[in-house]
DNA sequence: TGTACATCAGTGAACGCGCGTTCACTGATGTAC
DNA sequence: TGTACATCAGTGAACGCGCGTTCACTGATGTAC
């Protein structure tokens, strides 16, 4: 039972790659179509219906695996972060893994607004689930051991939106487009969020 | 000539707020279709011509309208501002306008990232105007002048982004949900960032 | 003011097309004995 | 190991439907005289 499941995990690999690569051509997960889908998955259009039972089910397994790679990648570059590395090289990180595998990250960062309500959902709830974890980690930050959980949140989406915004600039250049400019002024956002933070601590500490 | 123009434009806003209120529904500005449009607008399918070239083109219409209306109150605010109140008031009034108008906001918030490539360049244009007229507005602070500009620029970037957030947050939620939790955070995230914004400037203007 | 003509926003029929979904099928892969 | 049967990923024909777009039209509004 090891080859057939296998080959049928690839035909579904397939659909989500052609999916990912016409949204990166075209429109918008909304412009999709199941027949342009397993077309250029290589599958006739009653195929489909094997591996999902319609486009948004399909659209709902693309939203959760995009987050778990971001999930996996946020890992490695806060590990990075912990081992003494400034934000110059975490965002340095970041933007490999971005430039890496950029369509599961143009999927979120397109459908995080745009998409079908159900793809909404899913992202937004594991984007609160990377703010919590931003958060706890923050909070082991002698700086910031003192702020209250709220504050930690807030300041936990301020930078995850701000790496969000890099990420969607990023994206809609050119992949042979300079970056640098972009790069250097997400750079330069983070580490004013972290003098104000500095500032905020003390304040809200006392 | 008077009577037959000002019927003509009212049935073109007819068909723009058609489909905003269509996007409101469902699923954004590429599952429309022109059809759809023209029906709920009152119209025949082939009326839609009168007006506009295509979809398209009616999505362009759309963005600049959308981003003549963010203009028109980012101003307010900002005079408001300059006037003395605090970011809690800027935050309010900013709120009252999205909760006033939504769609409009809705369409700039969910299209700025999702929509086809030419309303997103429209988009793009405008929202680097605001941040370059922020930027202006910034200068005029005594806190900032000594600022370089390209730091005016990241800043004011920076603000923008945040209040979007806030916007987009503000979207998701139905109509009547309780909104004081995410305006609250995006106001102290303003303060933390002019917190961070004063740490920052005499550092680089000394 | 009245008349004859021009303009043009909106109509309605018609077209070919790609769509999502159904159904019965094929044949390779897997299982039981 | 060999045989008979079960499973099920992928096929291909067929359907009804809404789509975008064309075309010739209608009749109210506007203009010239």
């Amino acid at each position: 039972m090891a080859l057939r499941e296998e080959k049928k995990l690839q035909t579904r690999q397939a659909l989500m790659d052609a999916a990912l690569t016409l949204m990166h051509e075209g429109a918008g997960f909304s412009g999709l179509s199941l027949r342009e889908v397993s077309r250029q998955a290589g599958l006739v259009p009653t195929g489909f219906y094997r591996h999902f039972s319609d486009l948004d089910s399909l659209g709902e397994a693309l939203a959760i695996e995009a987050c778990h790679q971001l999930r996996v990648i946020m890992r490695q570059v806060r590990q990075q972060a912990q081992g003494g590395a400034a934000i110059t090289e975490s965002v340095a990180a970041l933007v490999g893994f971005i430039r890496h595998n950029p369509l599961y990250f143009e999927f979120l960062a397109r459908e995080r607004a745009g998409g079908p309500p159900k793809v909404r959902e899913t992202i937004h709830l594991e984007m609160r689930q990377f703010v919590a974890e931003l958060a706890d980690d923050l909070a082991q930050w002698p700086t910031y051991a003192g702020l209250p959980h709220d504050d930690l949140s807030m300041l936990a989406d301020l930078v995850v939106n701000t790496v969000i915004h890099l990420a969607l600039d990023l994206l809609a250049l050119p992949f042979d487009a300079p970056d640098v400019e972009h790069i250097e002024r997400c750079t330069k956002q983070l580490r004013l969020i972290m003098l104000g933070a500095q500032a905020w601590a003390p304040e809200k500490g006392a």
